[in-house]
DNA sequence: TGACTTAGTGTCAAAAAGACACGATGCTTA
DNA sequence: TAAGCATCGTGTCTTTTTGACACTAAGTCA
């Protein structure tokens, strides 16, 4: 107990929503807790700043010491710090979203958790603390911006063809999009690399593939281009 | 010094910056720091989060302090948690923004500051600690926000005209607005009531008076609308 | 009562969004 | 090796939205 102070601190945490895509779902990576409280009990990985770090790099810390995720685009989400949500003592957390190529990470469980695995968001198992709202949150961050910032990306390979990147939104946004106008308008931005490939090891006629241009994108950004679906 | 912790624990403060609208400019609220460090600075109106209050009551609880502004909307921005920006020691600070209706407050400086003073936004003094890069958020976010949450009527007057309803958006987005475009769009919402007066006191024709309809606004966005200037 | 200032109003053209269907391609398998 | 199957890739037309644009009406002031 050596660290002393005149008034009484909360403490402070940082936790990520990592959200990931496959074929199918959206999903979100959950550690099993491996120490009390909620030991056993889903939660989002997390955990304790320290004084020499800033709130970015415990994010990216966390991340990587509980679920082995290295690299990784980050924003922060929103801070939480209502009286009782930690059973032990007050503690802040800020919250972080996460976005990941999900077939390109391996997971990994380690410190503090038993293991981390990935659930689809309508499918998820009761979390610990007030995860469950952060977890709300964070999606409808994600819904919402996804549609001004070109962040769904993150969520894709590198190379995507336009029907991946079409089911994205459609899964993030929750709705059917019209394939030939949704074509139409993120071809029309300019935004988009077409590279001489295709898409390999598809029973059927396959698709071109397609990379982000990232650089067209923030020169256009600066003469006033905004992107949107 | 009762309080003792076996890590070393960041303080955590709440900074706010306080936007409000003249006839003329969008305006923040600073305070001129009564103690050390930047003693006679100016800076956002802020203090120290309780170990027993949430963190939007620290808020409130600041600014009422320190500006004697009560019942603002408020919404948090973002937290900072950069190493060194306190000189004294780490600090994290959790920063919101607000918006008040400027004709109906008086200001009033007290607890640890000199003085409040509304600033053009335009034309900003040098601030304390790291609150510049905190302001120029806090002013991304107003303009983007405004666009679409009917959170620009916070900055008026509870009935007002069109023209000041224009006005704040052209002021906020920093664009002229085509007069009867903008007429045509806000009424075509029905999110306005409009009422059985006028203005007063001008020297000329005036103007019919509306009001926010918020049960009409949350009725409607229930409904999948969408508010967008 | 005439000058001044702002209120309040509609049309048309251009651009963007949205609905909609079919032939081409390439793999599979009978 | 031909037929079947699954997905790719493409254009037009209609509707909706956006944006440009100017004058008369109302009320105050001198």
């Amino acid at each position: 107990m050596a660290f002393k102070y005149e008034y009484a601190r909360p403490a402070l945490t940082v936790d990520c929503v990592v959200f990931g895509l496959d074929e199918e779902d959206l999903k979100v990576l959950l550690i099993e807790r491996d120490l009390p409280p909620f030991e056993g009990k889903w939660a989002l990985p997390g955990g304790f700043v320290r004084v020499d770090e800033s709130l970015d790099a415990a994010a990216l810390r966390e991340l990587q010491e509980e679920t082995g995720l290295k690299k990784v685009f980050l924003e922060q989400l929103y801070t939480v710090g209502d009286l009782n949500r930690d059973p032990r003592e007050r503690v802040v957390t800020v919250a972080y979203y996460a976005l990941v190529r999900l077939s390109s990470h391996n997971v990994q469980a380690a410190t503090d958790a038993r293991q981390a695995l990935w659930f689809a968001i309508e499918d998820l198992p009761k979390l610990a603390f007030d995860h469950d709202k952060i977890l709300k949150l964070a999606h409808e961050r994600l819904r919402g911006k996804v549609r001004y910032q070109p962040i769904g990306f993150e969520l894709l390979p590198q190379k995507f063809t336009l029907r991946q990147l079409q089911h994205l939104y459609e899964v993030v946004l929750d709705r059917d999009l019209d394939k030939r106008n949704f074509r139409k308008k993120i071809l029309g931005m300019e935004i988009l690399e077409e590279l001489d490939e295709v898409e390999a090891d598809v029973a059927h006629r396959a698709a071109r593939l397609y990379k982000f241009d990232r650089r067209a994108y923030k020169d256009m950004t600066k003469q006033g281009f905004n992107f949107e679906i």
